[in-house]
DNA sequence: GGGCTTACG
DNA sequence: CGTAG
DNA sequence: GCCC
């Protein structure tokens, strides 16, 4: 209470207030996409911008409608609101991200060798700490590993939506996200399967830039992408292990075996953590079978059970699970309707533990991380009180308890299992954050950020959820997006999806790559 | 020319 | 440093 | 490497 008197004190605004200028200000912004759908609102908005001073033409210089037109083959239909679409972001959230479509368009390949580029480029990504700026700037264009990753994520994410087939005469302009560069990687393997990078790639040979210049760090990309896929293992280890000459598991099982690690004075630096997972590697790298979901949730849902004495408790599979896709661990989003879930993770997972159902934090990879954010609440605030909008626009994946362990199936397997525990209230957030895809997500927020739009809840503030007070237009008055108005608040995805301007997806729709 | 996540353990 | 979507 |  003292704390936050004194909170109250330092901060010129209550919560109150911040929220509903962050509603304020996020769906002003998304208005302009908004009325199009209704025109003579439109009309209000083109009068109201001149008569506040503010250049028109500004808006429509930057924004041609239709501009976007071009893209029509891609998205595979086109309706007249499209024109008035500002951003490729705002446009690709329209899009459809199935694997099933793209199988069947016979788009597929494409999107598994850009997926394969992205995934070496991450195993590529190692914070270089002695290098300068100067290196880094030296040639235009991909500026890091991290870059490029981005790149072919989203290459691959307008392959898999594309509703024509790609051949060989692929233009960059048929293609959101397409320049001359990813295009020409594109064609390279619409014709052949392939393309020279991701040969490298798969040959451990050094890459070289769309400049013909060898790439530094680049070497060992198979081999480096095969160890990374150890839990516990990510792209720094697997250089380290890489460069000390170790190029299979069979060889570091050999190190193990003749005691050549580092803790005990040998050449293999690994954690026991990365030991485990190397141990059981046949069961992390399987794809889980439906009945290990299943015995997952009976026996979380038992835990849950025996610690808080209740059965209420809802427990759902989210991640790829959820995206109908074979998933290499069992993600679940856990709430209750009416309970407090404060403290419940330890509770859950000392109790998983005392069954033998997750493995000790001891023996192997077992994280529990409690989502609480003051720092960027702060951060927020700050923001409001200076008038001025922020950046990161996370739909947080962070702010919720979680656990991240190795489960015991009864079969006797080893499996990844990550529980993620939400307050009732924040349920369609945690779900939307948590379902995926990563690059749906990334699509998600950067369009909420041209929006404006903040996309966070903390507590009980609001930020895209106008159940704590009417949203107002630039007159001053009370204004909602269609299908909104008071009293109406958030019960599903779906809710956030409209909120923010886009169409609502089903969890396999959101199938970027 | 800047942005392209972030916070936790 | 590794983790998550 | 592409978009704003």
């Amino acid at each position: 209470m003292v704390a936050g008197d004194e909170c109250a004190e330092k901060l010129p605004l209550t919560p109150g207030q911040i929220q509903r200028r962050h509603i304020q200000v996020a769906l002003y912004a998304l208005q302009p996409s908004y009325c199009l759908y209704e025109p003579e609102t439109s009309e209000e908005e083109v009068s109201l911008q001149s008569m506040q001073g503010k250049p028109a033409a500004d808006d429509t210089a930057s924004s041609q409608p239709g501009r976007l037109f071009k893209y029509r083959r891609w998205l595979g239909h086109w309706k007249p609101e499209y024109d008035y679409i500002r951003t490729e972001t705002e446009l690709a959230l329209h899009a459809i991200y199935s694997e099933d479509i793209s199988e069947r368009i016979g788009n597929e390949p494409v999107v598994q060798a850009l997926k394969e580029l992205m995934k070496y480029e991450m195993a590529m990504l190692v914070s270089d700490d002695n290098d300068d700026k100067a290196s880094v700037r030296t040639e235009a264009g991909s500026r890091s590993t991290h870059d490029n990753s981005l790149v072919y994520s989203r290459a691959a994410a307008m392959v898999r939506a594309c509703q024509f087939k790609i051949d060989d005469t692929l233009q960059p302009e048929e293609i959101p996200f397409c320049g001359e560069a990813t295009a020409n990687k594109i064609k390279d393997i619409a014709r052949s399967g392939t393309t020279s990078v991701l040969e490298a790639h798969r040959a451990n040979e050094v890459v070289c830039d769309s400049s013909g210049k060898p790439r530094a760090d680049t070497g060992g990309g198979a081999t480096r992408r095969l160890f990374m896929q150890l839990p516990g293992v990510g792209a720094k280890t697997a250089k380290i292990w890489y460069d000390l000459g170790y190029r299979t598991y069979e060889d570091l099982d050999g190190a193990i075996d003749e005691g050549d690690v580092r803790s005990e004075g040998g050449r293999l630096p690994i954690s026991y953590e990365q030991a485990f997972s190397l141990q059981h590697r046949a069961d992390l790298l399987e794809a889980l079978p439906a009945s290990d979901l299943t015995d997952m949730q009976a026996a979380v849902t038992e835990a849950l059970q025996h610690v808080t004495g209740d059965g209420e408790w809802e427990m759902i599979v989210v991640g790829g699970g959820r995206r109908s896709l074979p998933s290499h661990d069992g993600d679940f989003v856990i709430t209750h309707p009416t309970r407090t879930t404060e403290g419940v993770v330890r509770l859950l997972v000392q109790r998983l533990v005392d069954q033998k159902r997750l493995v000790p934090a001891k023996q192997a990879m077992c994280r529990i991380s409690e989502g609480r954010m003051p720092a960027h609440l702060d951060h927020m605030r700050e923001h409001v009180v200076h008038g001025t909008t922020m950046n990161n626009n996370n739909i947080a994946v962070d702010r919720f308890d979680k656990v991240f362990g190795m489960f015991m199936t009864k079969s006797g397997k080893v499996r990844r299992m990550d529980l993620i525990i939400t307050p009732h209230e924040e349920y369609p957030f945690c779900l939307l954050g948590w379902t995926g895809s990563k690059q749906y997500l990334r699509f998600l927020r950067q369009h909420a950020g041209n929006c404006n739009m903040l996309m966070r809840r903390e507590g009980q503030q609001s930020c895209v959820v106008p159940q704590e007070g009417a949203p107002y237009d630039r007159n001053g008055k009370v204004w909602w997006p269609p299908g909104w108005g008071e009293g109406r608040v958030v019960m599903d995805e779906g809710d956030i999806m409209e909120l923010l301007g886009v169409p609502r997806r089903e969890p396999h729709e959101r199938n970027c790559p």
